[in-house]
Formats: C-alpha cells, structure tokens, sequence
DNA sequence: CACTAGATGCTCT
DNA sequence: GAGCATCTAGTGA
C-alpha cells in the first residue's frame, strides 16, 4: 500500500476513518530506541461542527496542523504533562483529527518500559497520555508526516484480521457527549479495564 | 473493583 | 484567569 493510497483513507471523516485504523500500527524511532504500537483504541474530533474539538473555534498555533492534509501527526499537551498524539484525517482545509487512546506494544516493548516505569505490558500504552509516553512523543513532533516521516511510520494492519471494534461515547470532555465517536477492540485487555 | 482528589502548566479568552 | 481530548495514588468495599 503506498503512501498517498493509505492518505487516500485518511482523508475522509474522522469518524469513519477513527474504527478502521484500529489495528494499524505507529512506530516511532527515538534516539533511545524505536517502538511500535498497535492502536486498540481511538476517538473522532471533528471541526466547526463538534463543540468537543480543539478545532472548534477556528485555527491557532497549536491545532493548524489539524487544518491540514489528512496523515500528519497533531501532538498536543494535555494537563500540563501529557503529550497526547492524533492522526490529522479529512480533506485539506478541513479540520478533523483522530486521538490515539490506546494501544498494545508490538515492539520495542524495553524501551517503552523504562520510559513509562514498571507497569503492567497491558498498561504501557493504555489512555493517550501514555500511549504518547511509551512512544516518546512530544510537541517537537506535531506537525510530521507520518506516512513519509523516517522517524515515524503508521502502517496499515498486514492481513486484515477480522477484529470486532465497538464504539461509544467519549471521554473526558463536557462537551457534545451524546457523540459515539469512541472505538475500540472488543475485550482488548491494552483498553482501559472498566470500558472494554 | 469503583470512585475521588490533587498535581500541573499550557492555551486561549 | 478559566478550563482543560489526563494520570496516579489513595480510600472503601
């Protein structure tokens, strides 16, 4: 699969594209070692019309890359302390991102570790902040393209694995609640345990 | 297991 | 200055 099929995908709604890239991988190479995650869980963030959105009033510095072409990584820092990273989707001018929730770490599983401490495998990439500290990410990093990047790379799942992905309301936001933008995989132990 | 309180600092109004 | 797209440790059962 070539890169501009793959942004092909990704450049549609956010809420179609957040399901399917469940099971999809993101790799981060870092100067203290590379790891990869496949995502087991995400959630849709849309524009002007999802009041839950970084995006909702219009672009600012942190959240123009969200504006952009679909493939790009928008890296934002939540609480003061957690780089929590979303894959931009949609078309070009249009602002719409899919948040990376959670996710099972494939490889690089001892590097991931002691950047996250001695936590349970399940829970290295378990809530986004987590998931952005076991990749090392930071807002140094927002604004990459991770289709052509050489230090990130999201790729597609190799054999199409039928997994079962379930959805439901977000989390964490006082906002457009009702919304059942949150997905999933069914009964993956990565997922936060009381929301499987 | 369920629930809560507090840390913490950036972003935008 | 208000408001967070969060996390951990703590309590109580």
């Amino acid at each position: 699969v070539t890169p501009d099929k793959v942004r092909g995908l990704l450049s549609r709604a956010s809420w179609e594209v957040a399901p399917e890239l469940i099971g999809w991988t993101l790799t981060h190479e870092a100067a203290d070692g590379p790891v990869t995650v496949e995502i087991t869980e995400t959630e849709a963030y849309a524009g002007p019309l999802d009041p839950a959105s970084h995006a909702y009033r219009g672009p600012t510095p942190r959240n123009r890359v969200m504006f952009g072409p679909a493939g790009y990584l928008y890296v934002y820092l939540s609480y003061g302390m957690h780089w929590c990273a979303n894959i931009t989707t949609g078309p070009d001018g249009e602002a719409s991102a899919v948040l990376l929730r959670a996710g099972a770490v494939v490889a690089g599983a001892s590097v991931a570790m002691e950047r996250r401490g001695n936590v349970r495998e399940t829970a290295l990439a378990r809530g986004p902040g987590n998931l952005g500290r076991a990749l090392g990410l930071t807002g140094a990093l927002s604004g990459s393209d991770v289709l052509r990047s050489p230090s990130l790379r999201l790729q597609p799942p190799g054999t199409a694995g039928q997994v079962q992905v379930a959805s439901g309301p977000r989390i964490g936001i006082t906002k457009a609640t009702e919304l059942p933008w949150r997905f999933w995989r069914q009964g993956d132990p990565t997922v936060s345990a009381t929301r499987r």
